[in-house]
DNA sequence: ATTTATGCAAATCGTTTGCAAACCT
DNA sequence: AGGTTTGCAAACGATTTGCATAAAT
């Protein structure tokens, strides 16, 4: 994820706001800049220390109204810090996450296409089985990096 | 999950916190019994509110030392409150969680042997090539129960 | 001009901790 | 006795919110 995609992306970020109607601000901007250019979803307070012009109680509210709008998503891996990576949607690259049990980093995969398909033609059928209405699904695998040994 | 296994839990329950040097309480058989009698995973709060005889630290200090046991695991579905249920060890069922975005009310599922199996194979793979050491994985579709339209 | 966004500081709220009393073996 | 566990109340820390000012359309 360079910078590469950066126009198309906020042109769509840009369009996604003004449905919502909400304004695609210095600080938005600043936002989904950091974001487009992490490797893997990021903490807040890590946003924070990046770009110091940004006030944490705007960074909260505005990557819950980025979330509101389909933009960002928000993932909480065990406890500590909620993380944020741009959605799936916006990238348009489904995948999943490998996090370190010890550190907390949080690196993306992907896995076989069949396989996501398969998944999720079972999890369609369980989510239908039980009343409820299918939105997506998270996969998440747990282990420990190489520094956490 | 009734109390029909009820002895040979406890009696895993005693050898696991006698493995880590910590007795079998009053109130920490009251957690293993809350849990072993849910549905699913419940929050803190639900606890204490089913069996007021529990105090709010000693609950919180006793799921930890439960956890760090194996005998309970500790989830986070979105943000809300942590929610806790018997280790898939201890009750020797590997399974998935059903979140209700709405209420965050959580139920379990599983998937066909064979479609996990193929998971765990592309998980191990996975694993390997970010030099991580796998341990678990986790598995949640989300959305909405009937309740929560 | 009017509505929306910002940022500081104060408030929230789930969770953690200090400490003295109660418990277990 | 000697170590562990308990429970109250106070402390914590990430996130949220009130409110007056600045920015955007």
């Amino acid at each position: 994820m360079g910078t590469g995609d950066a126009p198309e992306l906020n042109d769509l970020v840009a369009a996604r706001l003004d449905a919502h109607d909400h304004r695609y601000t210095r600080g938005r901007r600043a936002l989904v800049e950091a974001l487009a250019q992490s490797a893997g979803p990021v903490t807040i307070s890590e946003i924070l220390s990046r770009d110091s012009s940004l006030s944490m109680s705007s960074t909260y509210r505005n990557l819950a109204v980025l979330e509101d709008a389909g933009i960002v998503h928000r993932i909480v891996t065990s406890d500590e810090h909620a993380r944020y990576e741009l959605d799936d949607a916006v990238t348009e690259w489904h995948h999943h996450h490998l996090v370190c049990a010890g550190c907390g980093t949080v690196l993306d995969f992907t896995i076989p296409d069949d396989l996501e398909a398969s998944l999720n033609r079972v999890l369609r059928r369980v989510a239908r089985a039980n009343g409820f209405t299918s939105e997506h699904h998270r996969l998440d695998l747990i282990g420990r990096c190489q520094a956490c040994g």
